[in-house]
DNA sequence: CGGACAAGCTGA
DNA sequence: CAGCTTGTCCGG
């Protein structure tokens, strides 16, 4: 469609070589001095009853809309949405009814439709899945994918009347969905069902998850509580008919409307974001959906993102309720360690495994570590921006942005530095002898977690995959706060967040260690406060101060034919390429609309072309 | 994507 | 120059 304009047009140069359909179009050109009545066009002879419609291919390499004639049989049966067979130059292939009734250009052989294949996405994910595609520039079908059942349908069911919700409600929670777009901050054990239930009460309701697992967790304790619950894509049918709707990142293209409230559980989750290009974001599709329909948006998270804050009214518990939620922070400054003894277990570490609580030791990915410790006072060595340093020769590198300064401690002047690796290799072992009990090695991939486990040794993903631990301890969070990505301690703090959740609230003994040399970090101190605030405070400021995302839009164009596409690239007004290496070049401007625009007029070269809008890492 | 057709290449 | 490869265009 759009991107597609100006590549395949003729040359404008090539004068009136031009031939068959295209005499129309001079035709029409004729007629503008005149004015005089034309005949209406000939209109070839079509079958009493039936109709043409505009189709949408399911092709990506075609991506196209072309005109088929609907036989009067199956009128009543075609809408908008629906899923349709169609010959395309001797191919068989899927595509979406997009329009109905449509008077075809002249002197185009109108085909018939093959076959009716499955109810499809209603209108309204129609229009949702054009304006997704405009925004993360990707095409249409993509999205119209995601918005299709994964099984033909043929009919809806009828919808049981939804006896809602036989529960009190919660009017602190009720509250929640009397704004456009709200953001509330709850604790990070909170219970979902009570927003569920509040957004049930409302009418048709979505309800999106970052884990299929979470989303049928919520659709169990909704159904308890009397609520008819359909879940995402399994039950696409029931969302057509209007039931409330739980489902992760694609859930947000369900066919259940006109929405009444939307609610997106762990809104910080990253999950949300598609990795493959394009990188839509259901966050932001829930939030133009709910705004489409009327319907209020609530965005639920321990640690709401900073595109969320920017884009709702924050509500929030008072101070001491929000405290108590988290668990008990101890922080074990590592900067007075001999860097030669123990390297990354501390005495306090050594006591924490060694006694009869369940633990979990978090520790980076393989040899990913990369500090440099002021060999005089510990400290570790960081650019403005936040990010580690290396130190080359005599000078300090940032790993992300080349930037260089002279290799001298800020906070003693030393010019000593070493390199401090923490593999995992061997955390697990020494641990062991450490605690003198059976210790648990968790990578990502494995599938069984043995129970009565009493010491956990994993990555980051082990605090997904537990279901309790008494302690969370992190063996080295510098890797985490000092990571060279822009969104690091927003992450670092919900990794945080998703270990308060393993250990439970203060109350309950719940308890996370964090070994580190920046004690006064401010993640540091939010997680130890129980003040997620502490985070984004800090970082609204630094992010607005260096025009990154949420107060500017970026863009990442990277694939084989980027350097061609960047060539053509025109700079127009507000937007600016701001960093360009290695066949990446960085993007940005002040909002997503001129972003977009600027890389929707370029031409798009034919091969391997990925257009990442809003990066996760820049 | 995949067929059609054109332009380019090769071989005796 | 036939016969084949490679490239470009376009689909209702």
């Amino acid at each position: 469609m759009g991107h597609n304009a100006g590549v395949t047009t003729p040359d404008p140069t090539a004068d009136n070589s031009l031939s068959g359909s295209d005499d129309n179009r001079l035709f029409a050109l004729d007629l503008i001095p005149t004015l005089a009545p034309e005949p209406a066009p000939p209109r070839p002879a079509r079958p009493a009853g039936s109709m043409v419609v505009r189709v949408l291919i399911d092709e990506p390499a075609i991506d196209r809309e072309f005109d088929y004639l609907v036989p009067a049989d199956w009128v009543d049966e075609v809408r908008v949405g629906s899923l349709v067979r169609v010959d395309l130059r001797g191919r068989r292939v899927r595509g979406w009814v997009v329009e109905r009734d449509i008077e075809p250009d002249v002197g185009i052989d109108v085909r018939k439709i093959s076959k009716v294949s499955s109810l499809g996405p209603p209108p309204a994910i129609i229009d949702l899945a054009r304006w997704a595609a405009d925004r993360w520039v990707g095409r249409a079908s993509r999205f119209l994918r995601t918005a299709s059942p994964p099984v033909n349908v043929a009919s809806l069911p009828r919808r049981g009347r939804s006896a809602g919700p036989a529960t009190v409600l919660d009017p602190r929670i009720t509250a929640a969905f009397d704004h456009e777009v709200s953001v509330v901050r709850v604790g990070p054990s909170a219970d979902d069902t009570p927003f569920g239930l509040a957004a049930a009460a409302r009418g048709r309701a979505l309800l999106l998850t970052p884990t299929l697992s979470a989303a049928q967790h919520l659709a169990v304790r909704l159904r308890r509580a009397g609520v008819d619950v359909a879940l995402w894509d399994r039950d696409w049918a029931k969302s057509a008919a209007g039931v409330v709707t739980v489902g992760t990142r694609a859930a947000a293209f369900a066919p259940i409307g006109p929405l009444a409230a939307v609610v997106v559980f762990d809104e910080h989750d990253e999950r949300y974001q598609a990795e493959s290009s394009p990188t839509w974001h259901a966050r932001d599709v829930a939030i133009e959906r709910a705004r489409r329909d009327g319907a209020s948006c609530v965005l639920v998270s321990s640690t709401p993102s900073l595109e969320a804050l920017e884009a709702g009214v924050l509500l929030h518990p008072d101070r001491s309720e929000e405290r108590v939620s988290w668990p008990i922070v101890d922080v074990i400054d590592r900067r007075g360690e001999d860097p030669r003894s123990g390297e990354w277990c501390s005495p306090e570490l050594a006591r924490l495994v060694q006694g009869d609580r369940t633990v979990a030791c978090i520790v980076n990915r393989t040899g990913r570590a990369r500090l440099s410790i002021c060999h005089q006072c510990g400290e570790v060595a960081r650019s403005a921006t936040g990010a580690a340093l290396l130190a080359e020769g005599d000078e300090f590198v940032e790993v992300s942005t080349g930037q260089r300064r002279p290799v001298v401690c800020d906070r003693c002047g030393s010019t000593r530095f070493r390199r401090v690796r923490l593999g995992v290799s061997g955390v697990a072992d020494e641990l062991a002898r450490l605690a003198r009990r059976d210790v648990v090695e968790v990578t990502a991939a494995d599938d069984e977690l043995p129970r009565s486990a009493g010491l956990y040794v994993g990555t980051e993903a082990l605090v997904h995959r537990l279901e309790h631990v008494d302690t969370v301890v992190f063996l080295d969070l510098d890797q985490e706060l000092l990571a060279p990505r822009f969104r690091a301690a927003e992450q670092s703090m919900a990794l945080i967040a998703a270990a308060a959740r393993l250990v439970g609230p203060r109350s309950g003994g719940g308890r996370i260690a964090l070994q580190t040399r920046l004690p006064d970090h401010h993640v540091v101190t939010a997680a130890l406060h129980g003040d997620p605030a502490q985070v984004t405070d800090v970082e609204r400021d630094r992010r607005r101060e260096m025009n990154l995302p949420p107060f500017s839009a970026m863009a990442v164009v990277s694939g084989a034919v980027a350097p061609t596409f960047m060539a053509a690239f025109d700079p127009v007004g507000p937007v600016e390429i701001v960093g360009h290496d290695e066949g990446r070049w960085l993007l940005r401007a002040p909002d997503h609309l001129s972003l977009t625009a600027a890389l929707r007029a370029t031409p798009r070269p034919n091969g391997r072309l990925r257009i990442e809008i809003d990066p996760s890492r820049i």
